[in-house]
DNA sequence: TTCGGAATGT
DNA sequence: ACATTCCGAA
């Protein structure tokens, strides 16, 4: 309600006519979180050059150091409005993402935090460029107001939903447009903060033009390059823009949109994903089969590249770790925030929240190869570390699986994609077969994980990644293309594979829900439950998705991707424009 | 410096 | 949910 919605009727649900789903506006309205997130504002800071000085990416992927920790504070304090604010409190919020992995702290290093994205699934597309290596400079655009605006990271809403999302007709009339809001603080133009804004705004205010339908965001997104390699993974854009190597040297000019490379036809890849990242389309669900066909059938005019607001969507279960009730006992654990010593079985269902929010997380994300870890590989000075290292995890697939211990991870289940499904095994999807072909030897269990992990050695042009996730159920196959069809892309390299059938899980277990434990243990369970619920209940079929048939032969599926993203920009528009 | 609990506000 | 504020502990 803060925001009164000319377009009230779009605000809504409905969108060009389409209707959304509730949870594509949350983020905005969301109560808790006004507007801006702290990490989102930290993403923009570090994205501005001329913030350079007080924050900016420094080493590894994701990782930033705050220079200036008053300066930083002070800015986040005006946009929100928070005058009092310090990087004492400042810092305590971004203590609250180490939980939600959103961020990390970088161990031995004074203020210097790093962004998991691993964890974190881009919804559209990273543009963050976080250097990997090099450096980093400033990463896309990030709307502002499209990166508020983020998807859900309930589960429930997500996929739930799935059926109204389902309907292909929702994203297609989407418009492509989509503004970004960045609006929307607090003051209104009033005084303060508006360094940022300023920035963002002077963009906005081009395109502002009205709250038409036309705003877009032209600039916005950037449709992928053409091709990223893992290096660049995190910067969206190739373009000319893309910087390279050198990082700071020079002036940098935050790039402004890039834009475009321009979709060919053939090979635009829509938007990509970032490899390493899991990027999880929104409505990944949706679109599932029935996309493929309508969409593929409905869309097909242009490919435009939809630029898309990217987001980023957590991963992660946010492990409710509060409980407060009665129990103070917990306090123990305080410190080692991995791996405490978690008696786990205990509590066994703390709490059963009937959230899935993490399964959905769980299921949202659909894994790709993580990039981040070859990254670090290359680089791995070995400096940083493990902190990373146990984001390794970041191959779980399926989320949240493990926390943090740094144990080894149990694999998890990543069964998930296979179990039931024939197709798997027929292969006909790719992926599956290039899994194993990656792992060659695993022990089934390893298997799994490597799977994810696989990405070892990406072609090197890696092309498009997928963006949407293809579903297969059992019944049905997808038609998934996978005809390579021309010398595109051959490799395939990133599978993805999403276990979709929260629904029916939920059914089958209904305790791996309770997820809401803060510790690890949780996670194990679940994932053990989760394993055999693949195996069994799981019928859910775990989705796999080629990227190849993105780039290849199958348009439909970018598209329907694009779709959404449209949609979304749109919904950002929505948001931004009132 | 960093961490995280607790209470509180939005 | 997501901070903000306060604060004691490493």
């Amino acid at each position: 309600m803060s925001h009164v919605c000319p377009a009230a009727a779009s605000c809504k649900n409905q969108v060009g006519g389409f209707a959304f789903p509730e949870w594509a506006y949350k983020p905005e309205s969301s109560p808790g979180s006004r507007q801006i997130q702290l990490w989102h504002f930290i993403l923009e800071l570090l994205r501005k050059e001329e913030y350079h000085e007080v924050i900016a990416w420094q080493g590894d992927y994701g990782e930033f150091v705050i220079k200036d920790p008053d300066e930083v504070a002070r800015l986040w304090g005006a946009r929100k409005c928070k005058p009092q604010m310090n990087y004492d409190k400042l810092s305590r919020a971004l203590r609250y993402y180490y939980n939600k992995r959103i961020l990390h702290k970088t161990k031995g290093k004074r203020f210097t935090y790093k962004f998991n994205f691993n964890k974190l699934v881009l919804v559209n597309y990273p543009f963050i460029d976080m250097g990997s290596g090099r450096v980093p400079q400033s990463a896309p655009p990030i709307p502002s107001g499209g990166s508020h605006f983020r998807f859900p990271s309930t589960p429930s809403e997500v996929l739930s939903p799935s059926e109204d999302l389902r309907s292909p007709g929702l994203f297609g009339g989407v418009a492509r447009r989509m503004a970004r809001g960045s609006v929307s603080d607090c003051s209104d133009g009033t005084s303060t903060h508006s360094e940022l804004e300023e920035t963002a705004g002077a963009a906005g205010a081009e395109e502002r033009g009205g709250p038409g339908p036309d705003r877009g965001f032209r600039g916005l997104l950037p449709p992928l390059p053409p091709r990223m390699t893992h290096e660049s993974l995190f910067r969206m854009y190739g373009g000319p823009n893309l910087r390279g190597p050198a990082p700071r040297g020079h002036p940098e000019p935050p790039s402004p949109f890039p834009v475009s490379p321009l979709p060919g036809p053939g090979g635009l890849l829509g938007s990509a994903l970032s490899p390493g990242l899991s990027m999880t389309p929104a409505p990944p669900l949706p679109l599932s089969h029935s996309l493929a066909g309508s969409l593929g059938a409905s869309l097909g005019p242009e490919d435009q590249q939809h630029p898309s607001p990217f987001k980023f969507k957590l991963q992660p279960p946010p492990l409710g770790r509060k409980q407060r009730d009665g129990g103070a006992s917990s306090a123990s654990s305080a410190q080692s925030s991995s791996s405490g010593g978690l008696s786990n079985s205990t509590m066994a269902t703390p709490k059963i929240k009937v959230e899935p929010i993490s399964d959905v997380e769980s299921e949202e994300e659909v894994e790709v190869t993580d990039i981040s870890e070859e990254d670090e590989l290359m680089n791995h000075h070995g400096n940083e570390e493990d902190d990373e290292d146990e984001e390794g995890d970041v191959f779980t697939p399926t989320g949240r699986p493990h926390l943090l211990p740094r144990h080894p991870y149990p694999h998890h289940a990543l069964h998930r994609y296979i179990p039931g499904n024939p197709q798997h095994s027929n292969g006909s999807v790719g992926p599956p077969p290039l899994l194993h072909s990656d792992h060659r030897h695993h022990h089934p269990e390893e298997d799994e994980e490597e799977v994810f992990k696989t990405p070892a050695t990406p072609p090197l042009s890696a092309p498009p990644f997928p963006l949407m996730s293809l579903k297969s159920e059992p019944g049905q196959a997808p038609p998934t293309p996978i005809s390579p069809g021309g010398a595109l892309c051959i490799p395939l390299k990133l599978r993805f594979k999403r276990r979709w059938s929260e629904d029916q899980k939920m059914e089958a277990d209904g305790e791996r829900e309770v997820a809401e434990d803060k510790k690890v243990r949780s996670a194990e369970l679940e994932d053990r439950e989760a394993v055999r619920g693949g195996g069994a209940g799981a019928a859910a079929a775990v989705v796999v998705v080629v990227e190849e048939s993105l780039g290849v032969g199958l348009p439909t599926q970018r598209r329907s991707s694009s779709e959404l993203q449209r949609a979304t920009a749109q919904l950002s528009l929505e948001n931004s424009g009132c």
